[in-house]
DNA sequence: CCATACAGTCAAGCAAATAGACTGTCTACC
DNA sequence: GGTAGACAGTCTATTTGCTTGACTGTATGG
């Protein structure tokens, strides 16, 4: 009879089961993942930092030099990685110096701040990983690892587009 | 690959490989399969619904029947599934109504355009995991769908929401 | 030399979510 | 039975991340 108490919501065995569609599943665990890497980062006093930054800092970090580059890896319009870019140069994590050779591109280069932040980031998403492959078993984690390498490196979704706009439809949020 | 002209500025040799961060590669993913489902329900016309509302729908078609429940299923704060209802219910999808044995609560009902736009949800979702399979091969599709399930529900990381939260009592998920 | 493409910025605006405050309702406990 | 407190839900304000469109300045290929 209705006892409407927190338990009771176990209505049938089945019904209000969740969805186990894939991409309600990827944002889940993009839930999660976020929020154990915010948090790692902020006990090491990294905050401030908008949370594409993180991945933009670590494209840098890794050998980026514009923001051309920047768009592609992170599948942003040009305008959302120049608004980026502002924040990261504001919070002194980059500098934009003018390109010698290419007077219309700027030379994206990391701040000595900016590549201790990127350090810890990846300190960071490493020690996520590391709590993550506990709960699958380490190899089971690479093989996740390797299977969305795959499906993120896919096809574009709708081809190229160099210049402005990424994919008209609809780029993530 | 895309060794564009991108002349000058070869500053290292590397090609600036892309971070194999795992909260990137769920990023990328996430976008591809948005795009693709988005591409795929306005095939069919089904156009002007927010992302959340899918997995919304999905949910209350599984049998939900409250926000409650769709707060713990999205992950998202109460005051985001009221409004997200709003936009539910004024595009016609949902129903609320009076529950008669707590009227604190809302009961929520799909309408018949919402059972069709579920419908055409899980369609969407269908073929584009079949596409996605194609890519990886029918096992290892399965192999990713079951791990991400797996690290989709470890632990809570429940979006803020202060004033009703009922911390402990979660045994069962 | 000029049309065109490209890199980047600025401004306006939308989408999704959060936080805080508030209303109304139920439940437990004395 | 009355009251304290939990809980469902809404309202308002704000933030974040991103998009479009318009614009400047620069390079490049006919």
């Amino acid at each position: 009879m209705t006892v409407r108490r927190r338990d009771a919501v176990e209505v049938s065995p089945g019904p209000t089961g969740p969805p186990a569609l894939v991409p309600w599943l990827l944002r889940r665990t993009n839930q999660r993942y976020r929020a154990a890497v915010r948090e790692r980062l902020e006990e090491r006093g990294l905050t401030g930092l908008p949370q594409p930054g993180y991945w933009a800092l670590t494209v840098l970090a890794a050998g980026g030099t514009d923001a051309r580059h920047l768009v592609d890896e992170l599948g942003v319009s040009k305008q959302a990685v120049s608004k980026l870019v502002d924040t990261l140069v504001t919070g002194g994590y980059v500098e934009r110096r003018p390109n010698p050779t290419d007077r219309r591109r700027t030379v994206l280069v990391l701040t000595t701040s900016g590549h201790r932040a990127a350090d810890a980031i990846a300190d960071a998403v490493r020690a996520t990983d590391a709590a993550f492959a506990r709960e699958l078993g380490a190899g089971q984690f690479a093989e996740l690892v390797e299977l969305l390498a795959t499906l993120a490196r896919g096809a574009p979704v709708r081809a190229g587009d160099r210049s402005g706009a990424r994919s008209a439809a609809d780029p993530g949020r």
